[in-house]
RNA sequence: CGGGGCGUAGCGCAGCCAGGUAGCGCACUUGUAUGGGGUACAAGUGGUCGGAGGUUCAAAUCCUCUCGCCCCGACCA
């Protein structure tokens, strides 16, 4: 590809709308361009980066058995009324009515139609186990897209479905794929860490997340460096400290005027948070819940969400709190058994003699004890996990990180199947639900993490198995024989099926050599007079400082050698 | 959906407070020189100032509404 007439330009400054890095670089690079919030197109350079991704996928796909094929993003509504997530989706399931007035979605995933096919094929236990993918354009009208391709509306997805006899197949299986995307994102050359995740909207027993470290992830990972635990924030456990608290005294109120946060109660009477009880207020279901927790811990709200086996909750709103007769700022769990929803935190059985509110302006009860002093209705883990905590497994200090979401693999199980009747044949003739699994990577956010983790203060440095291409020919001068020579080795190189991007422009040296490096390609060739009086090409990789000239002649025997390390 | 910010040439921005016929840098076009890290000089092209309405003799500037974009939060398969 001749530069000169490739479309879409690199940029010499930052535009005001990207903030993260991979943002700014892949617009700068001419890779991607916003169309609108979260949607963007790929230009040429940033298209061949998707295939070279999408081709490592459909490798590792094909390796673990996975039959490609392409479903259609739009869907009949009545699909995902089947399964019930037209109403749970909300929002971001995008839907609109064709001509017949017939309501179809944008899919935001392919459980309802892979399910749907599968019904219609499968009968029988011998045509078990199989697996299905495709690499498809999913659109999820979210309600924040943010970080350019970190988080678009339009993406490419690459989804897997596998589907099985029985949860043992399934758990056989899983395994399986968990290696093939550990070795898909070391393809790309990402560093991708597999988190134990929280399979929510998509339902089934187990699921994994895989990781991209990198502080400005979205999710929060927590991670021991001693016996490898790994877990999404969200779903992630601590070991508890169930020590014996003194024993209990008797119930006392104090006056606690202005103290309405545990720091004010904390620093007012002499204690620590962990001498007190928090009480948050959520609507679960449209319904209050009075959640307890010890002072110093936070609540994990997928972790409550879960106790409480509901989809919907959220924090409840001030006026909500007063209509239930609750002091905001002095709440007491303290006789509400009865009135509404109590939910406790483990942690409230961990030491003893509490300070609660009174649920009276002004005051606070001293020496509160459950359950001698009040009742929960729900009792469980809700806590977060915090930076510093001791991890469930070995007691080691567990880490807090950011990391971006790459891929996600769930142990779906038979919700599908059973909801949309997707059965088959036993052996002993039974009829029985598919036992599924999904597998999801998000490929132009991998896109995106790779440059996150690639890059240097002049650019990309594109990892050779996915670069747009694998040199970059800058030729210098125009004298006849510095062209001549640059074009010829342009055309002998391609000839020989390497993928060479060529800088042909009427452009200075420090343009072309600064756009190379923006651009990111492996291997740099410059031909110059320069070049030629020491003997032929220079050549330079794009992650090393040193360049070294090789004759024409030496560089052709060389560049298979080069090439071949591409996976 | 809540909070904050921004829309002026392809990109980055100034001008707005104190209304008076729109500017800078880069990019782009042409020419000359230059030719190994965003080269120099010169001459050019390009904007109904996001949109609509209002106030005014006069609106990029003031007022109202609206659309778009970014960030934080809520949300997140």
């Amino acid at each position: 590809m001749r530069l000169s007439n490739l479309f879409g330009s690199t940029l010499r400054e930052i535009p005001a709308e990207a903030q993260m890095t991979s943002h700014q670089l892949l617009l700068r690079a001419g890779m991607i361009r916003q169309v609108a919030t979260g949607i963007y197109a790929y230009l040429p350079l940033g298209w061949r980066v998707l295939h070279k991704i999408e081709d490592i996928l459909r490798d590792e796909m094909n390796a673990v058995g996975g039959q490609e094929m392409r479903m259609p993003s739009a869907q009949p509504a009545e699909l995902w009324q089947e399964t019930g997530r037209y109403s749970e989706a909300g929002p971001v399931l995008a839907s609109f009515r064709d001509r017949a007035q017939r309501e179809l979605v944008l899919g935001i995933t392919h459980e309802e139609v892979v399910t749907y096919l599968a019904r219609r094929e499968i009968h029988s236990y011998r045509q078990l186990p199989f697996v299905v993918y495709q690499i498809q354009t999913k659109f999820r009208d979210e309600p924040r897209s943010r970080g350019g391709l970190i988080r678009a509306r339009e993406f490419t997805m690459k989804d897997a479905y596998s589907f099985h006899v029985d949860q043992a197949d399934l758990d056989g299986y899983y395994p399986r794929m968990y290696r093939a995307y550990e070795s898909s994102f070391r393809r790309c050359g990402v560093e991708a860490v597999a988190v134990e995740a929280n399979p929510g909207l998509m339902g089934g027993a187990a699921s994994h997340e895989f990781m991209a470290l990198n502080d400005g992830g979205e999710d929060t990972l927590i991670l021991c460096d001693q016996c490898g635990y790994a877990a999404n924030a969200e779903s992630a456990v601590t070991r508890r400290e169930e020590k014996p608290g003194d024993s209990e005294r008797p119930l006392e109120e104090v006056a606690t005027p202005g103290t309405t946060t545990i720091e004010d109660v904390a620093s007012f009477l002499g204690i620590t948070p962990r001498q007190t009880l928090k009480a948050i207020f959520y609507v679960a279901e449209g319904k209050l819940a009075f959640v307890v927790i010890r002072g110093d811990l936070e609540v994990n709200e997928t972790k409550l969400a879960s106790l409480l086996k509901v989809s919907d909750l959220r924090l409840a709103e001030q006026q909500e709190v007063e209509e239930a007769g609750i002091v905001a700022g002095y709440a007491s769990p303290i006789d509400q058994a009865g009135k509404v929803k109590v939910v406790a935190d483990e942690s409230v059985n961990w030491g003893s003699n509490f300070v609660a509110g009174a649920n009276k302006a002004g005051y606070h009860l001293c020496n509160v004890n459950h359950p001698r002093d009040f009742e929960v209705d729900v009792l469980g883990d809700i806590a977060a996990v915090q930076d510093g905590d001791p991890c469930l497994r070995c007691g080691g200090r567990l880490q807090a990180a950011r990391g971006i979401e790459l891929g996600h693999i769930f142990k779906l199980g038979t919700r599908y199947s059973e909801l949309m009747g997707a059965t088959f044949l036993d052996k002993a003739g039974q009829t029985r639900p598919l036992v599924m699994g999904c597998y999801g990577i998000g490929i132009g956010r991998l896109m995106a993490a790779v440059v996150e983790q690639c890059h240097d203060d002049h650019g990309i440095v594109w990892p050779l198995s996915v670069a747009p291409y694998h040199f970059h020919l800058i030729v210098l001068g125009d004298e006849a024989k510095i062209v001549d020579t640059a074009e010829s080795l342009y055309h002998s190189l391609q000839s020989k099926g390497c993928e060479i991007l060529y800088d042909d422009r009427n452009e200075s040296a420090g343009v072309k050599f600064n756009d190379a490096d923006l651009i990111g390609i492996p291997f740099r060739l410059t031909v110059g007079s320069r070049s030629l009086r020491a003997g032929g090409v220079e050549i330079k990789r794009r992650d090393a400082e040193e360049d070294e000239i090789v004759s024409l002649q030496g560089l052709e025997e060389k560049v298979p050698a080069l090439v071949s390390r591409s996976t």
